[in-house]
DNA sequence: TTTAAGTGGTACGATTTTCGTCCCACTTAA
DNA sequence: TTAAGTGGGACGAAAATCGTACCACTTAAA
């Protein structure tokens, strides 16, 4: 079998996960302290005395555990189940116990986590721009434009993204970056704005230009300042995150400007940004479109990277970036839990 | 331990198991026909088009499908997934599909099949036990006389029932049999009572008698009549099925008894009645007590028998009863499909 | 081209279910 | 004896679910 069924589950009815991770929690806190109480349960689980007692009774239907005058107890059945049922649970509650960590150690508004590991699973590399692109077309509705970055994690998202039917505008974050056309922000954006049936605007302006020259471009092109317009308003923004030294090489940066990133000790670059694991910005690229520190007046912003080897890129650019999203995988997340 | 948690799933969470099976049964059909509308799907599926749209939602909600202006169609990754779902729901859906057969074909109230074969795992025959036990505890409340047989598998349910505050009476449905005390109705019915915070009554009358003794006893035995009537009414009466040839041993009948039972055709055993297996009772033991033929009057009659070298008893006695709730194990119920 | 069947989307009131919040009789241990 | 804690029961408010329409649109057959 190569899905567990709790994937499957996960899959197929998210909905009620939510009520089976409250029945598995009970379970625990009953184990922990039988015979208890409904109001001490719902006391310690948080969740309130009515549906403790819909929970139990469920359970209680099952023969999993038993009201007795002291309290609730578990029958042998049910402390038979234990360590099965904890195993079941564990992995799922790491991650679960994982994402408040991270949300609350980075001051982030939410943080997902997929399963796996994308630096040497490929379908953990997808599941996470799935959830990236679940994310995203939740939000497509009641939204005009969309600024996205480029990178292999966006292509995959806007790869994975639904058809529908929202018919939003949608930028390039910033301008050109390396090579592989597939992974360019403007052929990202006009994949996304296909998918959605949306409109696109690109923006022609190539990575590492000088200072002077960009001006005198940005002068001349009234388009190119409209569309950077458009992306710094944008309500949703969408982009990956990349370890420093790679996106070094895939900029063909100096010595100098390598060394000094070095020195500096850069450790994650977003959007142009290379940050610190302090979440400093410490160097950026020249060139138009938002840049990290300009993201708290975009209503959605979300991050997505994987992988084990992204965890300190991923610390500095979201402590730099102070909200939003991060979309995350197991690996990457644990490695994180394990920094901060 | 992945086909675990299915089980347990199913323990803690029964109450969503409809649910989720609705969704794969959906998934199912969409995977079938697709694409295919709201309101097709729901007229195959039997679901009304709300319900329906509902969960179709959920599941585009998970980039499981998709909707298009042609129907509702699966994603890639939803049809990567469908192997892996049927196989999952295989084992399930095989379980329910034959409880309805079972109960269409012997026109039973219900059939309840847990998983497993109480003739190799001693498990298996613990969870059959525990559903019966399960059953009559639901059973409790709001009724006032329990009548329960002997046998290991009624042993096993007054075994697991769940203490509670019910406060029935319990009467042994049949006078005694065989040697072994802790499988005797009285005593079963006494550990019932005891755990239902009720009363019980026994029937000291030994299997065998002749007919003119037995008719001796009863008349100088006003105790005696009294609880058999009190068995005749009452509102809940449990029972064990039992092959013939076994139980022929048990009962030590005569040979030309025994070859009596095998010309008849008899093959099963319940309530002191052996039956064929068209459903005719052949032969009865004279004892006191509530015999096949008279369940109807009986509010709830629960049958509990598992293993498949049952199979054959379980159809004869079965069909003898006509009516109730048969809770048989999933070894029996297949062989029982395969003969009906 | 026209037409009829079928599609997803939307809306709204009725129904059902869930939930919060009491009180009660009872058990238990201090 | 008392005080804390137990499960059970009940009832009205709140919320989710559900039935049932109608709509604009696509599609494929006529």
């Amino acid at each position: 079998m190569k899905q567990d069924f709790l994937e499957i589950f996960q899959k197929i009815a998210p909905d009620l996960m939510g009520t089976v991770k409250e029945r598995y929690l009970l379970l625990r806190h009953i184990s922990d302290a039988e015979p208890v109480g409904r109001r001490t349960l719902a006391g310690i689980s948080g969740l309130s005395e009515r549906v403790v007692r819909a929970h139990v009774d469920v359970l209680r239907r099952s023969g999993i555990v038993r009201f007795t005058t002291m309290g609730i107890a578990l029958e042998p059945q049910g402390k038979e189940m234990m360590p099965d049922l904890l195993e079941c649970f564990l992995r799922l509650n790491r991650l679960d116990e994982m994402q408040q960590y991270i949300r609350q150690k980075l001051r982030l508004k939410e943080v997902c986590i997929v399963p796996g590991n994308c630096d040497s699973d490929k379908t953990a590399k997808d599941e996470l721009s799935r959830k990236g692109a679940l994310l995203l077309a939740d939000l497509l509705d009641g939204v005009k434009t969309v600024a996205i970055s480029g990178g292999s994690t966006m292509a995959g998202v806007a790869a994975t993204l639904p058809e529908n039917a929202s018919g939003v505008a949608v930028v390039p974050a910033r301008g050109g970056i390396g090579n592989r056309v597939e992974f360019q922000a403007n052929v990202i954006a006009a994949q996304v704005a296909s998918k959605a049936n949306g409109t696109y605007h690109m923006l022609h302006i190539p990575d590492g230009l000088s200072e002077s020259t960009l001006r005198v471009m940005l002068r001349s092109d009234m388009q190119t300042k409209k569309i950077v317009a458009m992306a710094k308003t944008a309500e949703v923004i969408l982009f990956g995150i990349g370890r420093s030294d790679i996106m070094a090489d895939r900029r063909e940066l100096t010595v100098a400007e390598r060394k000094k990133l070095t020195d500096d000790g850069a450790v994650g670059e977003a959007l142009g940004s290379y940050c610190n694991v302090s979440g400093e910005v410490v160097y950026a690229t020249n060139n138009v479109g938002i840049s990290l520190t300009e993201l708290q007046h975009n209503l959605h912003v979300i991050a997505v990277a994987g992988g084990s080897s992204k965890a300190k890129a991923i610390i500095a650019v979201m402590r730099a970036c102070h909200t939003g999203t991060l979309v995350t995988d197991e690996a990457a997340a644990s490695e994180i839990a394990k920094l901060i």
